[in-house]
DNA sequence: TAACGACCTAGCCAAATGGCTAGGTAGCAG
DNA sequence: CTGCTACCTAGCCATTTGGCTAGGTCGTTA
C-alpha cells in the first residue's frame, strides 16, 4: 500500500531489473559474509551495505533506503536498542522491510520485534540456505515470514491471556545483581536503594517473566538476552 | 611430529600446493558458508567437508583426515558431547589440528577444550575476517591460537587455585529444573529421588561453578550453554 | 581388593526468599 | 488537574535456601 511512497525516499541507482537492495546488520563478520554469499548465489538480490552496531544501522538505512533489512538484534549489550531500531525503520521508512534474524528463540523478544513492526522472524540455527532467499522475497511481497518454531511462540502468546509486558531499566539491573549471586540486602547496597524496593522490583519482574523464583527469573531474563 | 603418518590417512586428491584441507562442523549455514567463503577467498585453503551433527563430524574426519577441523562445540543439545569430539580427533588423528570456534566464551568450556586437546579457540562475535586465515595458518604451524579476550579467561583459570571441575549429568539435570523455578522439594519428586539428594547436588554444583545462590548457578550453567 | 567417582540420604540452624498489604514521590500525557 | 508509569519504602509470616556434618550403595578402575 505504501509502494508508491518508496519514489520519495533518496534511492541511489536504481536497478534496470528489479534487484532487492538489502541491508545486512550483524556483528558477528561471518555471518555478514554468509548472508552476503547464500543472497547473491541467487540473482535478484543485492547487499548493498553491512552494519556492525547500532548506529550505523540507522546511517546505512538513511544513506541507502533498502527494499529489506536483515537484522540481529543482538548488536551490543542492549538488545532492547535493537527493538528500538526496528520501530524507528518500520516507522520512518514504511517501504523499508525488516527481517530479524536472531539467534536464540524467545517469545519475548519475538512478539515485541513484530509488534514494533517487523516483517519477519528467522533464526539462525534453523534457516535453510534457500529459505532465506524465499523469506526476503515473501516479505517484499507483504508477507509475513515467521520461521520453524517461531509461529509457535507467537500462537501460544496470542492464546494466552497475559500479554507480554516489558521489564523497566531498574528491574533489569536488580536481576543482573541477581544473576551475579548477590542477596537482596547486597543489591540493595550496591544500588543505594532499599532491600524493599529490591524486593518490590523482583515482585514485578516477577509477574511479568511469570517466573515465581528468582533462578527463574535469570533463567528467562538472559534467554531473552536482557543480561 | 607426526606429519608422516599423514601418509597413512586416505587423503582425497592431493593438492600439487601445499594446500589446507579443512572441515568445517556448525549447525548453522550461514556460519558455514561464511567461513568457506572467507576461507576460500585467500589461496591455499580448501573446505573438503562440512558437517552439521555430531556424528556427522566424525564420519567426515574419518573419511577425509583433513589438516585443520575448525568446530562449533554446540552442534546438539549437548555441548559436553562437543568437548568429547575435541578429545576424540585429536587423540585419533594427532595430525588433524582443532581450532574452536564459538558463540559465547565460557571459562570452563574454554578450558575444557583446551585440556582435552583443542589447538585453538576464538570468538564468533570479536574475530576479524583475516584473523582466520592467519589462525588456522598459526595453528598448522603448532602455535595455539586464542582469540580476544580467550587468553584472559585462561590465565585467570591458571591463576586460580581452584581447578575447573565439571559438573556431572545429574547435576546438570537438576540445575535445569531450578532454572524452571522449581523448588527442591518439587524437583525431588520429579525426579524420583530425596530432597536431600537434591541439596546435595546443588552443593556440589555450587563449588564448582563457584557459585553461593541457585540464581548464579543457572546464569552461569547457561553460560556455559549447558542449559 | 582397594580406591575412586557418581550417586543417594538425613538432620540441624541461621539466613534468605516469596507473597502479601499498604503506603509514598516525581514526571509526563491527556 | 487527573491519571498513569516508574520508582521507592515498610512490615509480616510461612517457606525455602545455604552451609554444614555424617553417613550409605554401586560400578569402574588401578
Amino acid at each position: 500500500m505504501d509502494r508508491e511512497k518508496r519514489s520519495d525516499v533518496p534511492l541511489g541507482r536504481r536497478m534496470p531489473q528489479a534487484t532487492t537492495r538489502i541491508v545486512v546488520a550483524d556483528r558477528n563478520v561471518i555471518t555478514r559474509v554468509g548472508l552476503r554469499s547464500i543472497l547473491e548465489r541467487s540473482t535478484g538480490f543485492a547487499v548493498i551495505a553491512e552494519a556492525t552496531s547500532y548506529d550505523a544501522v540507522i546511517d546505512a538505512v538513511d544513506e541507502h533506503g533498502p527494499d529489506v533489512l536483515i537484522i540481529d538484534l543482538d548488536l551490543g549489550d542492549d538488545t532492547t536498542r535493537g527493538l528500538k531500531i526496528v520501530e524507528e525503520v518500520t516507522d520512518r521508512y514504511p517501504a523499508t522491510k525488516v527481517l530479524v534474524l536472531a539467534n536464540t528463540l524467545s517469545e519475548m523478544i519475538v512478539v515485541e520485534a513484530l509488534r514494533r513492526g517487523a516483517n519477519g522472524y528467522l533464526c539462525k540455527d534453523d534457516v535453510k540456505a534457500d529459505e532465506l532467499g524465499k523469506g526476503v522475497k515473501a516479505i517484499q511481497d507483504g508477507e509475513t515470514v515467521l520461521g520453524k518454531g517461531v509461529g509457535n511462540l507467537v500462537a501460544h502468546s496470542l492464546g494466552s491471556t497475559r500479554q507480554t509486558e516489558h521489564l523497566t531499566d531498574r528491574e533489569v539491573d536488580v536481576i543482573k545483581h541477581v544473576a551475579k549471586g548477590l542477596s537482596n540486602k547486597q543489591i540493595a547496597a550496591a544500588m543505594f536503594i532499599s532491600e524493599s524496593t529490591i524486593k518490590f522490583h523482583l515482585q514485578n519482574a516477577s509477574r511479568k517473566l511469570n517466573a515465581h523464583r528468582r533462578a527463574e527469573i535469570v533463567h528467562r531474563a538472559a534467554a531473552a538476552g536482557l543480561l
